[in-house]
RNA sequence: GGGCCCUUCGUCUAUCGGUUAGGACAUCAGAUUUUCAAUCUGGGAAGACGGGUUCGACUCCCGUAGGGCCUACCA
């Protein structure tokens, strides 16, 4: 159940100041989850206030991010930059009615202040916060707005996740709301944003759980609605630190570029720090019945490649072919390697025999190479030396053998290569290495009779005979 | 330093005072077999530590240890 009577809107706001990280990404989800699941909302806004970082290509890494993931907002993205008279004005609101004052303080008064701070285990005082406004007189000095918070009583946050967390408001800064150069900063344009935007739950990662108090009591300077807070954990690395560029991957591009389906990740994901009892594979449908932020684990969780690469693996198996055959050929056309008009066909015959074992596009692109690769084929050494007088021989004779084929299928040609390895006396194993060898180039190929049928009867036989003319 | 958060198999999790602590991935063993893979069967594997509360604690409380977040005119 929601917590108030209003229909729930979510929202992502990322700041664009490089790559998408595969937490912000988890937290998209729940609060896509989350609005679905109540019939809200899911809104975007880009958090571009820090001039400095933010780019715009950066945007749209975060747009194609989304995208690719399957999370479309509901409304075309806010940009918080473009926002910044509203925020502005609200900060000389706050200054208006006493909640905010001006603080004159120099960089290094400042840093100052902050060690004395530190050494006596307190919060950072600026000296204006308690001095007489002057009448104006010296506004055209530098300085900086800065909120006038509570020094007495609690500020309890009702996480969602975490249940109440309170804290001593002696404990909370005075922080900025506007700096010195009239630009508004992140903990007074977030509050602003929400509360404009309608944002009845903030989603959010857990390092703005601090965060949350020092924006609840904006909210009551403002007499404004708090919105209900959770803050999911954060993502490790498999070895329990932050998950960062040295774990493999961190960006949402990266993923995709890996070959991760993105129906994939949002299961992983949504399980990854949620659960719904024993379920693992499970669809957005299901995710959206089932899924409540207050079920999000509250310990931070470790990302685990192989139970992505299984996941992966299973929607692989069910993914439609055609799609799989255009996105093995985008992921090979990333490698630089030439088109060709028939590839499509191939793949299409490939596919179906290899995805099983394939745990990403990129595996199974390299799975799929024996289908795509052109005659003549080029052995590998060890391919060739499987060659000699004795296999060649019999792998000329298989070959008028199958030639005598009709039904070119993978059960029929199973079946006819069994009644030759019998009619030879000898095991699979005697011709399957060279077979396999003389097919694919470097022995990569799968299942025999599956290969056969991949290739198709022409293909295969001239396979063959290339390899056996050659060797001659 | 201060404030806050977190702690069940290697990993993700279930359990929400009474279970042989369940499942999944990984792992190990066996089966199958034309390489690899896939598939099938089976096994091992956990409540950080120390105190309480209780007839009874993984579940509640306190402490310790360890990890994390915040402590910016970044977000």
């Amino acid at each position: 159940m929601p917590d108030s009577d209003r229909p729930v809107v979510t929202r992502i706001a990322p700041s664009p100041t490089g790559s998408m990280h595969i937490g912000t990404a988890r937290t998209a989800l729940f609060n896509w989850l989350y609005a679905r699941h109540y019939g809200g909302r899911f809104l975007l806004r880009i958090e571009d206030t820090d001039r400095e970082r933010s780019t715009e290509a950066a945007v749209q890494v975060i747009l194609d991010g989304l995208d690719w993931l399957g999370l479309h907002p509901d409304e075309p993205p806010v940009f918080q930059f473009a926002r910044a008279e509203r925020h502005r004005q609200i900060a000389l609101e706050l200054l208006a009615s006493g909640r905010a004052y001006r603080c004159y303080m120099t960089v290094d008064e400042l840093a100052a202040e902050r060690e004395i701070a530190r050494a006596e285990g307190r919060a950072v005082r600026s000296p204006w916060r308690d001095r007489e406004p002057t009448a104006g007189s010296n506004h055209n000095l530098s300085h900086v707005i800065r909120f006038r918070g509570p020094r007495e009583g609690e500020t309890v946050v009702d996480d969602l996740i975490k249940g109440p967390v309170v804290f001593q408001n002696k404990e909370l800064d005075d922080l900025v709301i506007l700096r010195s150069d009239g630009v508004p900063t992140y903990n007074l344009a977030v509050v602003v944003d929400d509360h404009d935007m309608g944002i009845t739950h903030v989603i959010r990662g857990d390092d703005h759980l601090t965060n949350a108090a020092r924006q609840s009591v904006i909210y009551q300077a403002m007499g404004w609605e708090l919105p209900a807070f959770a803050h999911v954990p954060l993502i490790h690395g498999p070895d329990g630190a932050k998950l960062s560029k040295r774990h493999g991957a961190q960006a949402v591009g990266e993923f995709a570029d890996m070959g991760f389906l993105p129906e994939a990740m949002r299961n992983y994901l949504a399980r990854l720090g949620w659960g719904h009892g024993d379920d693992e594979l499970f669809g957005d449908e299901q995710a959206i019945a089932w899924f409540d932020v207050r079920d999000v684990v509250k310990a931070p969780a470790r990302l685990d490649w192989n139970k992505l690469h299984h996941i992966n693996n299973h929607y692989i198996r069910i993914a439609d072919d055609e799609r799989l055959a255009d996105l093995v050929l985008e992921t090979l056309g990333r490698r630089g390697r030439t088109p060709h008009p028939d590839d499509q066909a191939r793949l299409l015959a490939a596919i179906p025999i290899v995805k099983d074992g394939a745990k990403t596009i990129v595996e199974l692109a390299d799975l799929c190479a024996f289908a795509l690769a052109r005659r003549p084929l080029v052995l590998t050494e060890k391919s060739a030396a499987l060659l000699n007088e004795e296999t060649s021989a019999r792998l000329g004779r298989l070959a008028a053998w199958l030639g005598e084929t009709h039904e070119w299928d993978a059960p029929t040609l199973l079946v006819r290569i069994r009644e030759f390895a019998a009619s030879e006396g000898v095991g699979l194993g005697k011709f399957g290495g060279p077979l396999r060898a003389v097919l694919s180039g470097d022995g990569s190929a799968p299942d025999l009779a599956g290969a056969l049928a991949a290739l198709g009867r022409d293909e295969s036989l001239g396979r063959i005979e290339d390899a056996l003319s050659r060797s001659q």
